[in-house]
DNA sequence: CAAGAGATCATCT
DNA sequence: GATGATCTCTTGA
């Protein structure tokens, strides 16, 4: 095994929208129960500021909200449709209310306790959707505030030179938010071209 | 296959 | 009291 390491806190500090490109190809990495699961990132979502009506922080800072207005490389976990967690990775400075959802994995470590943890064979039904990719990874509302960029920390992003070329990165509309007026047009989607795992295409 | 319904609860009005 | 940054199962063509 080659030595990675965390993404720093600079990295999420940049522009959301950046932010969400750039972690095509990224691999995420849980450490649970004594287990390391990991995947590569191939769909995020950016959820950009205030002013964005998709995005939660558009209603004010509220005690669910106010984890998107801290310092980029929290982590922001809540749950939806009273069923399934939502992983997003807090983005941009301290008081600036964005973040990236994290939508679709390419499973790479760790796949059969993630076929146990699914209740599934089927390697291409493990992660490719954000519902999904939480239940796969074990990750729940416990990992909501933490740091994904300390040392301790067991849920963080290690760069493993996966190649993404900027031709592979695909633009599209994000999904689920028809509520959210012009917004629910933005290509604030983004996902690596052809990649399975991609949640819709 | 596509379409529809049901699951189930935290959050905000 | 209503509604989701969803997923799965069932139904019917």
């Amino acid at each position: 095994m080659t030595k990675h390491h965390k993404i720093t806190p600079d990295f999420f500090q940049q522009k959301t929208e950046t932010v969400a490109k750039k972690l095509l190809g990224k691999v995420l990495v849980h450490k649970i129960d004594n287990k390391i699961y990991s995947g590569k990132i191939v769909e995020t979502e950016a959820y950009v500021g205030p002013h964005d009506l998709a995005c939660h922080a558009s209603k004010g800072k509220t005690n669910r909200t106010q984890v998107m207005y801290l310092e980029g490389g929290v982590w922001y976990v809540y749950m939806i449709y009273g069923m399934y967690f939502n992983l997003n990775i807090v983005t941009e400075a301290k008081e600036y209310p964005s973040a990236v959802l994290i939508r679709a994995l390419e499973p790479l470590e760790e796949i059969e306790e993630m076929k146990i943890n699914r209740k599934t064979d089927k390697i291409l039904n493990l992660t490719s959707g954000h519902g999904k990719l939480a239940r796969a990874f074990k990750i729940d509302k416990s990992l909501n505030y933490t740091s994904a960029t300390e040392s301790e920390s067991v849920l963080f992003i290690e760069d493993r030179n996966f190649k993404v070329l900027n031709n592979q990165i695909v633009k599209a509309k994000r999904i689920g938010i028809d509520y959210a007026g012009i917004w629910k047009d933005k290509l604030l989607r983004f996902y690596i071209k052809d990649n399975p795992f991609v949640s819709k295409k």
